[in-house]
DNA sequence: CTCTTTTCTTAAACTACATTAATTTTTTTG
DNA sequence: CAAAAAAATTAATGTAGTTTAAGAAAAGAG
């Protein structure tokens, strides 16, 4: 539970009563390699903070095909966050890309929360505007950037990541084909 | 003044007495068409409501070509929020793109409405978390739609939108050449 | 440790979209 | 309203990235 407390602590200002009675409404979950968090057509109840491994967030489009959004891994936040806050079901499926340890917390204590200590509502909103930023400048990177230097870029932001994850999410991650990518990391 | 109001009271419950003191802390500014509400290298001081007009944000790549991030016309938010809140030099730049009327709040301002009146914070996060669904949507398309896919969607979404905004301006937000829009338009 | 499955690589043919450049249409401005 | 500037269209040529398919390497399972 501290790798929460330690992070919190690294965006807000906050004692230790209060940290605690925050930390206490987590839940630990544990997930085997390639298990499913969360399945699209499945309410969305949770949203995750991981404490060990990683996963990938994905959509399937209308041809059936997987795009992977996002990744995430130690000390990230992950979830359906949309569904979990609209109550709709589940847009995004999350697999476990490694044995993954989770925090979970419901939607209810996550409410409580909001409700009780307000470092907490300091703490989601600034993870809130980091993600609306690194939302923007993902969409800013479609439109400017080729394959390749959204690859080198990708490599740069994330080594550890790039060690961690097969090339073919890595591709879809980036929009292009495996075989493309291939061609790209040959040509280096 | 009032259209804001309106939008705030759309979004949270609030009483005419603080919605007031809320409104108060905005200044009523005009631009004409093509002029530059913000400029990249200018410090960021403040956001915008769009009152009348509509506006693009844009970046210059690497080689110097305009890629349009967003549109904004009546009753939605724009500005560098980025930088409005990291206090960074501005990283996008902003051009009306119609004869503009705006409601500017100082990050002054803004910071004295989240200490003071709660409903302001509530609307803001509703805010950021609608932007930040809009930007993962966004995500999404680029992953998985082809440049017609993305463009017939973007008519569905936006339709009055289309008939105030150049080609030249869709293109780049769609992220291909005037020439491969005008191609896709003859199709149809 | 072997068999099976998945992932990665390579290469040829193909397609969505870019580039260039010329022409027409629309918008802006004096 | 006429001249100039900007935007839109069209078409030829070029290229980044896809598709398909086959073989090599790596990972997973018994």
């Amino acid at each position: 539970m501290n790798q929460l407390a330690e992070h919190i602590k690294s965006i807000v200002v906050i004692s230790d009563v209060q940290l605690e009675k925050l930390c206490n409404r987590f839940v630990e979950k544990h997930f085997y390699k390639k298990e499913h968090v969360l399945h699209i057509t499945n309410p969305v109840n949770e949203v995750y903070f991981t404490v060990k491994g990683c996963v990938r967030t994905y959509v399937h489009d209308l041809n059936g095909v997987e795009h992977n959004i996002t990744f995430s891994m130690e000390d990230w936040w992950f979830g359906d966050l949309q569904s979990f806050i609209k109550k709709t079901p589940a847009s995004f499926t999350i697999q476990a890309l490694e044995d993954l340890t989770v925090l979970a917390i419901s939607r209810d204590n996550w409410n409580v929360l909001l409700k009780e200590i307000p470092e907490f509502v300091e703490y989601t909103c600034v993870l809130f505007r980091n993600t609306l930023f690194s939302h923007e400048n993902r969409i800013l990177q479609n439109l400017s950037y080729t394959a390749e230097e959204r690859y080198r870029y990708f490599l740069e932001s994330y080594p550890n990541l790039s060690q961690r994850i097969s090339q073919k999410h890595i591709a879809s991650y980036l929009g292009i084909t495996p075989e493309f990518l291939s061609m790209l990391r040959r040509k280096k």
